[in-house]
DNA sequence: ACCTGAACACCGTTCAAGT
DNA sequence: ACCTGAACACCGTTCAAGT
């Protein structure tokens, strides 16, 4: 279809000064995600929020998929605006990872909507850890392999350390809680006593140092495997 | 539209003998899952299955989160049931590794719960994993993490697998035509090479095998990490 | 073009009333 | 004890009407 125009019309009846935007519409959304969590992004607190009415959101940006969409992307371009490249490619592919654990630490919502919306966001971590694999030698399938396990893991690990949890401030104040009350949970209906250590290792491990070894266990197994391609090698 | 009677009730007493249950309830809403996803599990979709009033089913299930975390460990107890276990600790982490990839990829909505909510399905993940890491000797605090990062890597991997399908038939039919519109909307926004090379990827890519390629990588990083604990170690 | 807000077609959950 | 189904308190989205 034709394009829009969008002419920004300096002077005309000049409205209000704080006319809508997507990009605030998308900051405000952001605020009460953070502050509430998905749930309680609605329609009607965004509106309230905005001092405007419901239909007029959508003169902006089309559902609310597209609005947790922008969000996400928004959460995520600001992290790699901050990432700082390390000389060693493995380094920061750590910081790159640390930096996206930490993004959805602060912000929950944001690892669930990668796990089932991952566009656009997701392409930004894919773009930034294939450049790094690269840096790294890692090329031709093997890169492709490498950077989709890598952007898998710290997804995977990201949305279980905010699973259960649906704000920041829960994040912090009640997963001791809730993995205590979990842990309890397994020794309650299950005698077994693997299950007693995980309940064990749930009550004392610590989500981030334990993520990081896991990131250090891919790229472990990226080097061996570069350096090693195949087992029956010599 | 006042009288509804329409009682088929041969003789009272006896009640219906498909009597509702928790079973029943569940196995009805693992088919509306299959066949519709999520978004289509409604209770009154589920009442009209089951022939019954909406409040009847909070009679055995407390809420739609607890019916969806049930449904869940439905698909994943049995999944567990048909697991074979080979005499190499590795190989059998990597059947139960496909077998999750597999039960997803059948049921997508399995997927987004596991990472929304884990409990009570992602223990018997955890126990099953746990298990062959000792088999392999990998005990300790090192246990725990590459335990928990080969959890984290299978459902991230596999969140990101069903990403935008919603059921199975949408996975099989119309994820090819989903990366492919996905590919060109890619490359329409970012004249970047590396952009190009990512979209060649995913209209190419086989995600089962590169998923298997992933759990290698674990495999060949946790190995690695046994034989040499530290880099600084001789 | 942009905004308003009532209205529409839902949804999960509750609860008085039945058996 | 278990079931019924109308009612309640929402929700995302639409749209005629305004400026």
């Amino acid at each position: 279809m034709c394009q829009d125009v969008f002419v920004p019309t300096p002077q005309r009846s000049a409205r209000r000064s704080d006319a809508l935007s997507r990009e605030r519409i998308v900051a405000a959304a952001i605020e009460i995600l953070d502050a509430d969590g998905e749930p309680d992004l609605t329609f009607r607190a965004l509106t309230a929020r905005l001092s405007t009415g419901a239909g007029a959101i959508y003169h902006h940006i089309a559902n609310k998929n597209e609005l947790l969409a922008a969000a996400t992307d928004d959460v995520i371009a600001q992290l790699f605006s901050q990432i700082e490249k390390d000389a060693d490619p493995a380094q920061t592919l750590r910081a790159i990872s640390l930096g996206i654990f930490d993004a959805i630490d602060a912000h929950p919502w944001v690892g669930v909507q990668l796990s089932h919306d991952p566009f656009p966001a997701v392409l930004r971590i894919w773009k930034a850890i294939g450049e790094q694999l690269q840096a790294l030698e890692v090329t031709g399938p093997a890169q492709s392999n490498a950077g989709s396990a890598l952007v898998s893991y710290v997804l995977g690990a990201a949305a279980q350390h905010v699973a259960g949890p649906r704000t920041q401030r829960d994040t912090a104040a009640k997963r001791e809680a809730y993995l205590e009350t979990l842990a309890e949970r397994l020794t309650l209906h299950d005698p077994d006593p693997l299950v007693g250590e995980i309940a064990d290792q749930l009550r004392e491990h610590d989500d981030r140092a334990q993520f990081l070894a896991g990131v250090d266990i891919f790229l472990t197994g990226i080097i061996a495997q570069t350096t090693r391609p195949t087992p029956t090698s010599s």
